[in-house]
DNA sequence: ATGAAAGCGCTAACAT
DNA sequence: ATGTTAGCGCTTTCAT
């Protein structure tokens, strides 16, 4: 069995409470030669402290918790999510928080999933892209346990981190239009998250305002995966008359647009353009190169980490924030072919 | 404040064991009615229970830790680490753990860390691919805390989940052989790390088997990393005369290797074959394709979770186990130039 | 300067 | 069938 403070007094003959003070340093001053006595007998017996213990006084545990925005399988392999996690994990490293990541995030059992966020082993709670309207979240604000909301919708309630997808949007339709491009279509992600849909709508937006055009055939649902970005371009594919532009909500999707492209005999770009968002590794070495908008899901997520465990040391009561985009314009677009 | 199912008991004037015993379903049973009306007025005070009081009690958190193999920033960025990680979250989500991933692993100071890992926050750990004689390991193994590590060194006091670095090697080596290679040059990983090790005597005992030739300067250290690769394959291409293909101990290195061969005029796989190791994603739409061997992370790192979770309920002491490895043959590695 | 004791929220042994 | 109580290991108030 480990030792514990209880298990020193005794080999001491002091009480707990010295212990615990000399262990901790404070709040109570020990004399110097208590503590080093202290110090010792902890390491002779071995012993380590319990936090968990400890956190059921103190209420803090210095772990923060990470919830996707959906349960199941490989959901890891997102790169979205692998470079928010990669930006959450450099910031509490720097801060001495470690991270526990909610593997059962199931949105149709909202009483389990909060009891489970809420338990009492994070001291707050980062939101990935969150599904619209999600009761856990209205729970979650209830109980004004500190969290940050990256890539949800708009809540007065809780502070939000995310991408400017107006003036991301913009710069891909601009880009394309500038590019001769009149008819676009565009697939688009899971529609209960907040990016999938301004995105969407922004698009519609963008086109509309240029003079361009769109129709319901061209605009197909690609769930933010590859697997989806095939299938929504097959379903464009077999309109009548296609666009010549397409812009996908993510390089996922985008990627996989290509590949349907390719195996109806269409050339990226010469016969199609094809446009993604994010900007993931793959999309600068995918043959053609993806032309798309950068987004810096790191750094939104690494100040997102420090702006929460600013809210968890009461420092600071922080903002929401919007980041900026940038367009890269690679090798999947080009003039339309009409135009040559 | 929340609710305790001290409040539950006061409210119904019942004791808090009757409320803790409705509310768990036992073990001791309680009537019907009773169960009920603890439940309604759980819900009716938001009652939720408090995991931290629970497991300090039961030593049970639910929650396996995740210990990398080192500290720093933007280890999530690798894609072996994120194969891994996704195989821990899958099996999980299953077996209805979180995934608790420990950030501060530095190996310079052992208590500290042995004291985090320890604290009580985790049932059981994984390490993955942690340094060779690791002295944490050591502590773990002494307080006999449920783990298993992922592609260590072999120790007879832990279980071990590991890839065949010897087939997956020899397989690269022959290949290599078969194409006519004769002269062969190696980027190796971390020297800390058992596969970098294995991979790199495996390599040697291969090539000096079949008659090849290598030399101290076509062996270069590679990190793991493409910037590794980069500056490997820069410090053989100073040689007088080079080798004809050269076996990367991953992936990442194989693509700065090529990198590095590009920007010197070399072409892959022309002049320079190029061998990888691990099969990401990343390798199979790489402008060459490379070559490689697969090794089934996810698989690994889903099983050795379920392992784990096996040990820490106690169900069987499971034994180690090594993976199968596959050679993809791709375009990165042909004939040697001589040849033809 | 330091000991005793209350108690965080919960489980479970011990009573009745 | 159910109430009382002793902790789990720790922090911290209250005494002295």
């Amino acid at each position: 069995m480990a030792s514990t403070i209880k298990d020193i007094a005794r080999k001491l003959n002091i009480s707990v409470s010295t212990v615990s003070y000399a262990l901790n340093n404070g709040p109570r001053s020990v004399p110097d030669e208590v503590k080093q006595r202290v110090l010792d007998t902890a390491k002779e017996l071995q012993y380590r402290p319990n936090r968990v213990a400890r956190s059921l006084i103190t209420r803090r545990t210095y772990t923060i918790g990470i919830v996707p925005s959906e349960a199941g399988t490989d959901i890891v392999l997102s790169p979205y999510l692998q470079n928010a996690l990669n930006g959450v994990v450099n910031a509490a490293e720097e801060l001495h928080y470690d991270v526990l990541f909610f593997t059962r995030y199931d949105q149709s059992r909202t009483r389990e999933m909060s009891d489970v966020l809420l338990d009492g082993r994070v001291d707050g709670l980062i939101f990935l892209a969150p599904p619209q309207h999600a009761p856990v979240l209205d729970i979650i604000v209830d109980h004004k346990v500190p969290h940050i909301v990256i890539a949800g919708e708009q809540r007065p309630t809780s502070i939000q981190y995310s991408v400017d997808n107006e003036s991301g949007v913009r710069a891909v339709v601009e880009h394309l239009f500038e590019l001769g491009h009149r008819r676009f279509g565009h697939i688009h992600g899971r529609m209960q998250m907040e990016d999938a849909i301004e995105r969407h709508d922004y698009f519609c937006k963008f086109v509309k305002d240029l003079g361009g055009e769109y129709r319901d055939a061209w605009i197909q649902p690609g769930n933010f995966t590859m697997e989806g970005g095939e299938e929504g371009m097959n379903r464009i594919l077999q309109s009548p008359d296609i666009p010549s532009a397409i812009f996908c909500a993510n390089d996922e999707i985008a990627i996989g647009a290509i590949r349907s492209a390719r195996r109806k005999g269409l050339d990226v770009p010469a016969d199609l353009s094809i446009a993604g968002f994010d900007n993931v590794p793959l999309s600068s070495v995918m043959f053609p190169a993806i032309t798309t908008v950068r987004q810096p899901v790191d750094r939104i997520a690494s100040l997102a980490t420090q702006a929460l465990v600013a809210m968890i040391e009461g420092d600071s009561q922080p903002s929401s924030k919007v980041f900026e985009t940038e367009l890269i314009v690679r090798d999947s677009t080009s003039r339309p072919k009409e135009d040559r």
